[in-house]
DNA sequence: AACCTACTCAACCGCTACGAA
DNA sequence: GTTCGTAGCGGTTGAGTAGGT
């Protein structure tokens, strides 16, 4: 039975031979790819252009990076994750050299039971609750040392209180309790102040890490972009002319919001990928409802229900992701992840 | 040495997005 | 607006292998 993307062939499957990977090479490196359907047919191969493409890709193309995963690049991968979820490919971009099917494997393998052995769950990257450790552990390896932490976190601010970790998980969009965990973030602020809650140096903690600056492509300007487009991605515009903090932005949305509307399905995290994008510049950016000129914050050129979210940006998931380190640890950097794999 | 189990990772499958006709 | 072909993605599978008994 032949793929279904060429039922027409008769193509062969399985793994490659040294001879047929010595074809493809030598056909894409004379002539190029071009149109995947017909490098097989023109390469001499009794393969599909799927499988022509995917074995390029993931295993014969030059620049690929062979070899363990080193710290560096498992610390970058469970961040990135953190933030963007199971996307692979985006991941992958990330780790020059590495495939998306190579970060994939090695997160199913690796560090995911890693994580759920710390306790922490790979798909939020929150604690565990305790009836959820034994499930997750039987589901996974059994040969993984929890002794040996995935990381540890420094913890370098004198405000970090106990009860910080003990707050429950923001889960915007989990289930019935999206209520009761909005709460709880809300009465984290409250008790905790929206001072912790430092925009620049907990969400995404780039500001400092130039190093992972650097790993994930990210310039000082992607930066000034980003801090200037937080508010209108986290709040309906505010009538203020006084820049609002992240927290106290946070308890003003918790405050004003339909808590019950504000739980839409999942959007991808505009903002990071906003910030991976290259840089908007000009008219781009003012019909983003953004401004350059100014250098703050201002009115969106369309009408904002101010008493709805319907015109509003706020991305849970980002916030969640956000969020999480800063309720649990107060920790403000990922710099100030101290990597311990050892 | 033989068998069993768990793990790794290359490859496949099914789906979506997108552009061209 | 619809259909078709292609590229790309994430989830899953299964062959090969390492390690334990």
């Amino acid at each position: 039975m032949g793929h279904h993307c060429c039922s027409k062939q008769k193509v062969k499957r399985g793994l490659w031979s040294p001879e047929e990977d010595e074809k493809l090479i030598k056909h894409i490196t004379n002539h190029g790819h071009g149109c995947w359907s017909s490098v097989p047919k023109l390469a001499g191969l009794q393969r599909c252009g799927k499988s022509c493409r995917l074995r390029w890709i993931n295993y014969l193309r030059p620049d690929l990076r062979r070899g363990s995963f080193t710290e560096h690049e498992e610390r970058t991968i469970i961040d990135v994750h953190r933030i963007l979820g199971n996307r692979w490919a985006q991941i992958a971009k990330h780790l020059p050299g590495r495939t998306d099917n190579e970060v994939k494997n090695f997160w199913n393998s690796c560090i995911k039971k890693k994580l759920i052995a710390q306790g922490l769950d790979p798909n939020t990257h929150n604690l565990l609750s305790p009836h959820q450790i034994p499930i997750l552990n039987a589901n996974n390896s059994k040969n993984i040392d929890s002794t040996k932490p995935v990381f540890s976190i420094i913890n370098n601010s004198s405000t970090q209180t106990k009860d910080a970790k003990k707050v429950q998980p923001f889960r915007p969009h989990s289930d019935a309790n999206d209520l009761a965990m909005s709460h709880n973030l809300y009465e984290s602020l409250l008790t905790h102040g929206s001072s912790n809650l430092n925009y620049q140096d907990n969400i995404l903690g780039l500001k400092n890490d130039v190093s992972y600056q650097s790993t994930i492509g990210f310039s000082s300007q992607h930066m000034v972009e980003l801090e200037r487009a937080k508010m209108p991605i986290l709040l309906p515009l505010s009538s203020s002319s006084q820049p609002l903090d992240f927290g106290t932005a946070v308890q003003s949305w918790v405050a004003n919001s339909d808590l019950g509307a504000a739980f839409e399905p999942a959007r991808r995290p505009e903002a990071y990928e906003q910030m991976l994008q290259p840089p908007m510049v000009g008219q781009e950016f003012v019909n983003k409802g953004l401004d350059l000129r100014g250098g703050g914050v201002v009115q969106s050129q369309t009408n904002v229900d101010m008493g709805s979210f319907d015109g509003c940006n706020i991305d849970l998931e980002f916030m969640e992701a956000a969020l999480m380190p800063t309720l649990y640890t107060n920790v403000g950097s990922l710099d100030q992840l101290a990597w311990d794999c050892n």
